[in-house]
DNA sequence: CCTACCGATCGGTAGG
DNA sequence: CCTACCGATCGGTAGG
């Protein structure tokens, strides 16, 4: 299964694809228990590797948690950014974009709901390049929905007088609140409501 | 120190003031690191005492973390919802526990930053009394909120047409997220100005 | 990618 | 509330 798809003109090196393996189990459990947890121990048992198979892709535990991160940023990507991408410019791509991140969370795309939402949490209040690297991505996705407020204000979608930082904020809040209460439907109902609410306030 | 304020009558044991500051101790603990990090012996090395000591206190792991629950009700408690009940019933006494709520936070009540966000996040998606406890409390929360809109909507201060559930989440999830960033001026800027704006949507 | 190992720490117990 | 201890697991290393 690890190896089984070779890479182009097979150069692609088994430890690469393993690695990737590993990164991803990492990034499911990450989700359920938070980066910590994860030991490099309970990993390796999870993967059914000797825990010095798991360490020697990676020098430090804190590098295979950045790796980790890595990862999860990619299948991230995958599933909600690029195909949010792909609508129309403008107020379609940020509904589009709300529509996939509800779906991630309720198809659990990671098991435990959003990665980043649990690792942040656990790093919040801990300095360091986990912590940093997490909130820049968080700070990244709010530039974006602000920038597409930008583009649906210009369209004429979006009233002039809604502030793209406030706004790309606000929906943030409620995915954010979505995500510690997946398996609440009254919960859910309130978060589409309130997405709902708040756009249906900034348009026209 | 521990053993300093003698009870009524002196009867109070010198064992239930302990317990107290260890359990006050482990609360500052979880709100930076979560509940799981704070382990008997970390605990027992901050407050300078033997582990068996501490653990002698509880008869296991978890009896202690529901007991820091309970210990972080009553700080939370005395903070911000006995001050915020004394306000005017309705519209006042909402916004006196928005307001208490964010100084809660800016203050360092828990190192920190919210103690129950801290735990709900570590234990979303673990079964289990801790997390169940987390939840109830949570709900709770909203019940409140929600009772008081009922209160201002008799009162004429807030529109019939608002549904009290939908705008405490609302409230819930611009605190919340308020929690995770304490340190960015700039994202607590923007937790003041939704709050605002989600309260005067539903006012007149 | 494995076995075998290191010192430190985990939750918990015995006995006082 | 203490010392002394238990088996299990931690992150990490040696050597292959």
């Amino acid at each position: 299964m690890v190896g089984a798809h070779a890479g182009v003109r097979g150069v692609t090196p088994k430890g690469e694809s393993t690695r990737k393996y590993i990164l991803d189990r990492a990034a499911d459990m990450a989700s359920v228990s938070g980066l910590e947890p994860v030991t490099i121990g309970s990993l390796a048992r999870s993967l059914g590797m000797s825990k010095s198979g798991v360490y020697a892709h990676f020098g430090s535990k804190e590098e295979l948690q950045l790796a980790t991160i890595g990862a999860a940023r990619e299948r991230y990507s995958e599933t909600v950014i690029a195909p949010g991408l792909k609508a129309p410019k403008g107020l379609a791509q940020i509904e589009e974009i709300m529509e996939r991140l509800l779906a991630y969370l309720a198809n659990r795309t990671f098991p435990g709901g959003c990665f980043f939402n649990s690792v942040n949490a656990e790093f919040h209040a801990r300095p360091g390049l986990v912590r940093d690297t997490i909130r820049e991505g968080k700070r990244n996705w709010r530039a974006q929905i602000a920038d597409m407020t930008r583009d649906a204000q210009e369209l004429g979608e979006i009233r002039a007088d809604v502030d793209p930082e406030l706004f790309a904020f606000q929906l943030e809040s409620f995915v954010d609140a979505a995500n510690w209460t997946l398996d609440d439907p009254v919960a859910q109902a309130l978060v589409r409501r309130a997405i709902r609410e708040c756009i249906d306030n900034a348009i026209m």
